[in-house]
DNA sequence: CGGATTTTTGATCGCTATCAAGCCACGTGG
DNA sequence: CCACGTGGCTTGATAGCGATCAAAAATCCG
């Protein structure tokens, strides 16, 4: 994921400026007006490198803020006591992260860059404050935390209904979808996390991802190369998701 | 779940007052001040009674309002093309449904009633103009919102990483808490949905389900009588979940 | 009471996990 | 620049958990 900054980043901690951002459509002030975003400028506080492997914040982390995602991306987990990991979630640019920490005031699950990134830092009690005063800004929050549930019941209905291909199928065409709004090619990305990622997140075993891969590669639905994926026949994988015929 | 309601129920459509009810510390009132609460009072529009087998809305209805569950319990679920269900939560009274809905203005899964139930109606604008006033509103409704993702969380690591018994005591485990929190017992309770519904909840199928119960009864740890369960030993339960040796 | 629904239980199948080995890519240091 | 080491990926063989198929028993409800 290369990125697509306009804004100057010269160093952490630096101000951002969401009126200034190209990510606006794919953020927290997708939908207001260019108004309204001149007055969330005051509100991101500044900017937090992270680099690959790092935590952006841990379980039991004191909540203070949420993030917004500038470049590169992030996976979120929760750990077993006895280590098992769940991926919850992986993140892009423009997407929040965070949002798991409002309920108790402490973090419940733990964010990790996959690559170098940055992230925008928005305080929470800034958002709250002004939210109760924009009130597109506060419309636009709840629907980036609905949008959260609705994504969350989704990957509930992967885990608990689907089978193997079906759930890499559907990934595969989500994780295209998220790179084509952001301006990269639909059929063909660089995955930055691991089999073993793919794998936690979508209930499955590493061995079963891969399998699954070389499978859809023989079908000549995709060409895979490690983490490379080109999708050749992006019909087939839709296709394996809605139980028909494949095209 | 015996209704417990003090305010009373004359017709559909009555106004409902949060200050005067006794659901208030498991509902969207929870924490607030008692000042604050009585402004709920002019919010809250009106109640549904919900028969058993209905439903309180459904995929693709427009979405206008959210719901606090009075009396009764319910369950809601989205459905795969080829009528594959995935049951995505069990509410029971004081939990909040229908927040699927502000994402895209429309409902995005299915509510339907386990039993003869009653709902509060919580017409979104007005919840989103008093909150824009009441500061600890606006509050208490993020953590319903960030509490939902966390819930959600945690089935995503039921649902991939835990095996069918320790599924179904996670299951167990958390309706004994809710019913607690409600005044009821916590080892003795009744069951409002199918084995088909928590299988659909746990991601496994009906049979799975009851032979797991059959387990648990033939290892002591509860006794099953159809849908009336008795926990006779919680911390085997527990156990299971943590992978410790059994009490 | 009687039919329908739900639940239980048994027998068998199959998908995914597990165990194991080898391969590949990439980064590091000589 | 290449040798080497390591982490990640692929592939094969086998095992096991939960699904599926089947039938009977229990319960619910009109």
């Amino acid at each position: 994921m290369p990125q697509r900054a306009v804004v100057p980043i010269t160093a952490e901690g630096l101000k951002t400026a969401c009126s200034q951002c190209n990510l606006q459509e794919l953020c927290l002030p997708f939908g207001m007006s260019d108004g309204d975003i001149d007055q969330l400028d005051g509100l991101v506080g500044a900017r937090r490198k992270v680099k690959r492997h790092q935590h952006l914040y841990r379980v039991g982390d004191t909540f203070e803020a949420i993030f917004a995602v500038r470049t590169g991306s992030f996976k979120t987990d929760v750990l077993l006591e006895d280590g098992r990991e769940q991926v919850t979630g992986f993140q892009m640019s423009g997407e929040i992260i965070g949002l798991d920490g409002i309920s108790t005031d402490a973090h419940t699950c733990n964010a990790v860059a996959l690559e170098d990134s940055d992230v925008c830092i928005i305080p929470f009690a800034n958002l709250e404050t002004l939210s109760r005063e924009v009130e597109s800004l506060q419309h636009q929050f709840h629907k980036v935390m609905s949008r959260e549930i609705v994504r969350d019941h989704g990957v509930m209905m992967l885990l608990g209904s689907m089978r193997a291909e079906e759930r890499l199928a559907a990934f595969l065409i989500n994780m295209s979808q998220r790179f084509t709004a952001r301006g990269f090619s639909a059929a063909e990305f660089h995955l930055r996390m691991t089999r073993e990622e793919i794998g936690s997140y979508l209930g499955l075993k590493l061995e079963t991802v891969s399998r699954a891969f070389s499978r859809f590669q023989e079908n000549g639905l995709i060409k895979v190369q490690q983490k490379h994926i080109r999708i050749v026949n992006i019909g087939g994988l839709k296709a394996l998701l809605s139980h028909l015929p494949s095209v």
